[in-house]
DNA sequence: TCGCGTGATGTTGTGTACATCAAGACAAAA
DNA sequence: TTTTGTCTTGATGTACACAACATCACGCGA
């Protein structure tokens, strides 16, 4: 562990009440941006979100603070607290710089998955499955995130863990936002077969196989945005 | 650019007097917990803070919010704000991380260094030199950070930027609080020889070299580090 | 009709008082 | 002497009122 444990809704590591609020207001906050029920350009009303969740504007600052930091929100004096966009050029560089985390993910520290992360893995198969007979942006989505935490359970090095997450975050939206418009059967059906791949790398154990599989799979992914964008 | 924008204090981006103030007190409390003024396990006052910067505590607790949420300081209700720490085990990972992204700065967007990128690496290499000649912990701790500042200049990646940034200042301390203890002729010597590779590698545009060369530095100085620790 | 100033309005930023919590001091009982 | 309960103290957490700021609509004048 290092020496600070971030207020994760997946850690609910035993707090204060007000440090349990705190990561379930994050939690909360963070999927409704990037399930995009508060699309880029969103302007949030703290005073509104604060009444909604039947708190004061101050803890809820806190809480706007760390999305802030995260890139997730921008808070500007006499505008409001805005959802933020990226350029696709800029998407550029993150997702080359999690084509590389990915691959760190099987070089630093990785674990061999129990038998929960196995399952948890099978499940996720399965979701995927039933994703390409029934395709729906919001479930693909949330599957992709599922997807995602579950991976990182192969990940034992801790600040990897975070950036990875931090950058999953920043890119989660947009793709979200982009899929939509694209062919939903296509990519549900090649996420499923990425699972599948996974899954059979996860079953012998082989990490590092994992981690250049999600690089190949994250390489194309970019790929097909880009693709996307240049013809709109 | 990112969607957002850290309120770093190298770039002033210009903001309204708030939000320069916030770049403000951010970048003095991290050099001072860089640099040990506030050494890890020290609790620090928000009021005290407050009233030294001629604030009050609200605006002061949003820069404390952001050093939390970078692993730097941890706040808990009834006890106070605590500069982090972190054992050797934890710093392991975080420099094997670091190695990584090192060797990453020659593969993702690398910038050729302009004329002022490469007189400030010769400046560099001369303070490097006086410290060699009067070693002095706190002034071998400003210009590491220095040096690591410049390095960033050759990093066309900007999340790539922010990560290894937020890692460096992890670690800076930790890595200082040992080297007062350590030779420090020697690694005055050592990390002097580090800015004069570098500087060769510059000089001929050879980035990923650069990449290489800090990613040896990193290794060789966590390993003497490790050295260091396991002696005590 | 166009340009510009001005005020209304809603937002985040700040100051301050109070609530809540944890740790140490201290005394009484076993 | 040890243990335990309580109280004091000082810290962060929270609520609320107000200040500072940006935007937009409106109206005045050229």
């Amino acid at each position: 562990m290092t020496g600070h444990s971030k207020p994760d809704v997946r850690e609910d590591a035993q707090g204060s009440a007000a440090r349990e609020r705190f990561a379930l207001l994050y939690g909360t906050l963070r999927n409704r941006i990037s399930l995009l029920d508060y699309p880029p350009g969103t302007k949030l009303s703290e005073e509104a979100l604060a009444a909604e969740f039947g708190i004061s504007r101050t803890p809820l600052r806190r809480v706007l603070g760390w999305l802030e930091s995260e890139g997730l929100l921008k808070s500007v004096q006499g505008v409001g607290t805005i959802v933020t966009d990226v350029d696709i050029e800029a998407l550029a560089q993150v997702y080359h710089l999690r084509m590389e985390l990915a691959e760190l993910l099987g070089k630093l520290e990785p674990v061999s998955p129990d038998a929960e992360t196995i399952a948890l893995f099978r499940d996720l198969q399965e979701s995927g499955s039933d994703l390409v007979n029934n395709p729906d942006p919001r479930r693909f989505a949330q599957l992709n995130m599922d997807f995602f935490h579950v991976l990182m359970r192969l990940c034992g090095n801790e600040p990897l863990r975070e950036i990875s997450e931090r950058l999953y975050y920043q890119t989660a939206r947009i793709w979200l936002k982009s899929i939509s418009h694209m062919d939903m059967a296509e990519e549900a059906a090649i996420f499923s077969r990425e699972i599948t791949e996974v899954l059979a790398a996860v079953d012998i154990g082989d990490i590092e196989a994992v981690g250049h599989m999600r690089r190949a799979h994250i390489s194309m992914s970019f790929k097909r945005l880009r693709n996307y964008y240049a013809g709109t």
